[in-house]
DNA sequence: CTTGACTTTCACACGACGGCAAAGTTTATC
DNA sequence: GATAAACTTTGCCGTCGTGTGAAAGTCAAG
């Protein structure tokens, strides 16, 4: 019989661990004094502290420890259990490294901005969202709001709540000014109540679902387009994160008023992982992709990549 | 002035976290009814709760994440600041690669076992021991053990307080049984007042620490010796999980008797990571094949450190 | 018997919220 | 203006695995 001192000193974790086991049912003394409470263990049970301390290694919580040290498991329900932890671990395991690339690439940027604090980009996820939709020609952000605002109108005449906000999708490349810029000008609405509205806009209106997409966004003040500092910074940060561009740029007015400073928006560029040589996995996961051989050397997990191949 | 819902959903955080981070200091509202406590944010304040949810992304804590935003941080000081995070954020995923190889071995094990539930390994970090030790050569554990008891004895008549265990550390390579095996017996003592012991003992016993290591271990009842599934579970085991032997077995005696049944023995094989070409890394990254080689699968001999620099 | 080492239970603390409840407020509709 | 629906507030409990005490009782040695 072992005070619980000495129990502990064998396992090697603390008093207060063990009654802690003792108290949640996961390992009980074999003996407990009924007047003062001691506690007393058995050599034995060292087996399942060791049994617990393992599996808590690898990452299961106590509560579960219980269930596989005590219903008796068969070895394929521990193999799914083992299965679901390891895929968690896995899961684990990335979120962490992406983790390590968004400090590493804000490092990096710390170096070159110097003062620059350009650093509000934010990656979200973006649901899927019901717009009332149209597309214009319209050069200017001015013309643009102006057709939104029309828009807005004959929602609200039309008997539909729209969402107060406008969003501007970029449907082509060049940066939403120019002669030639195709911009779609979207209203979330709300899923019900929105019957002939086609219909009754001549088919100007169309009503769709706008994807859900992971976004790099930036949040600015000033004229919702013509700060090639936006762009620039998305730019920047979408490649010193290894990611790539995965669709048109989406506006989202927050604000809008007749002189560019009582603006806001967001601009929201979706984004998805690069699958090429600059991913970030390469570099920090430990491993090889295939084709290549372990062994010559330990991936370099303290090492920085490559500059070249994270250049703009 | 938006409500907290609306600025909740523009920043795609819960309410219940806009008002967490208002109760701690992190952000905010610009304006709060007096009367009825209502909650009014500005748009602007959005670029706040983006340098916010982008810090937490990195894995930052709360709290410390209003000093990086409120104090005014010189670009050095939060390169330092973002150099630790890094270092942690490495160290967690090595953390969390051990635990996946730990599962994966595991999972390895149950398809070649089956049955067997020789799953008692656990990977300890031994603390230094300061131990009386005297080597012997004695080729049986009764013989041993009673060379121990003899050693216990002279130790309490010296006036040392001596540990209760006792450690076998076998110093060659055949398992600690047979003919010519040196075995080290080791007393753990204390630090203090083990003043004349090696004089007294005519030079037989000395004192010496025994290092930290980290050590695979496995406690067992029966014979202390002689159970070769012991030091097979133990092979295996770190084979499988890509360790290598660094250092003598230690036989803790946890309880030893004159029949077998009454011994319980932990174990404990020293190891330390493989570098070469069967690393867990290379192991994991799926192209090698369930069977193994088998040519140093016991790593035996060749691992151990030579007898001299076991001497104090 | 005293001292000191040991043990017990009780309780609070952590971090970043989620969930629920009761009560008060605003907004929309009739 | 009344009423209902939607919204907001505060507040308290729960998480998970302990660390860190405090206060009180117990054991082993001198």
């Amino acid at each position: 019989m072992l005070k619980i001192s000495d129990f502990a000193r064998l396992g090697q974790v603390s008093m207060r661990t063990l009654r802690y086991y003792d108290e949640i049912g996961l390992l009980k003394p074999v003996q407990v004094d009924t007047l003062t409470g001691y506690r007393y263990y058995a050599v034995e049970q060292l087996t399942r502290l060791h049994r617990i301390l393992d599996l808590k290694e690898m990452g299961f919580e106590l509560a579960q420890i219980v269930q596989l040290l005590d219903e008796q498991v068969t070895p394929e329900q521990l193999r799914v259990v083992l299965q679901q932890r390891l895929a968690e671990v896995q899961q684990q395991i990335l979120i962490e490294q992406e983790r390590q690339a968004r400090i590493e690439a804000r490092l990096k940027q710390l170096v070159l901005d110097g003062q620059q604090t350009s650093y509000e980009v934010v990656l979200k996820r973006l649901k899927p969202q019901l717009v009332a939709a149209s597309r214009t020609t319209a050069p200017s952000v001015t013309l643009q709001l102006r057709f939104a605002r029309q828009m807005l109108q004959f929602l609200k005449d039309s008997g539909v709540k729209p969402g107060e906000h406008i969003l501007l999708l970029t449907l082509d490349a060049n940066g939403g000014e120019g002669e030639g810029s195709l911009v779609e000008v979207a209203i979330p609405v709300e899923g019900s109540s929105l019957g002939n509205i086609v219909e009754r806009s001549g088919g100007h209106i169309t009503i769709r679902e706008l994807p859900a997409v992971t976004a790099a966004t930036l949040l600015y003040r000033g004229d919702p387009y013509g700060l090639s500092e936006v762009y620039q910074s998305l730019a920047t940060w979408i490649e010193a994160h290894g990611y790539a561009v995965a669709g048109p740029y989406r506006h989202l007015l927050l604000q809008y008023g007749d002189e560019p400073e009582g603006c806001l928006t967001e601009v929201q560029l979706p984004v998805e992982r690069k699958e090429g040589g600059t991913s970030r996995l390469f570099f920090h996961s430990g491993r090889r992709p295939a084709g290549t051989e372990s062994g010559e050397k330990r991936a370099g997990r303290s090492c920085l990549p490559p500059v070249a191949s994270l250049k703009a």
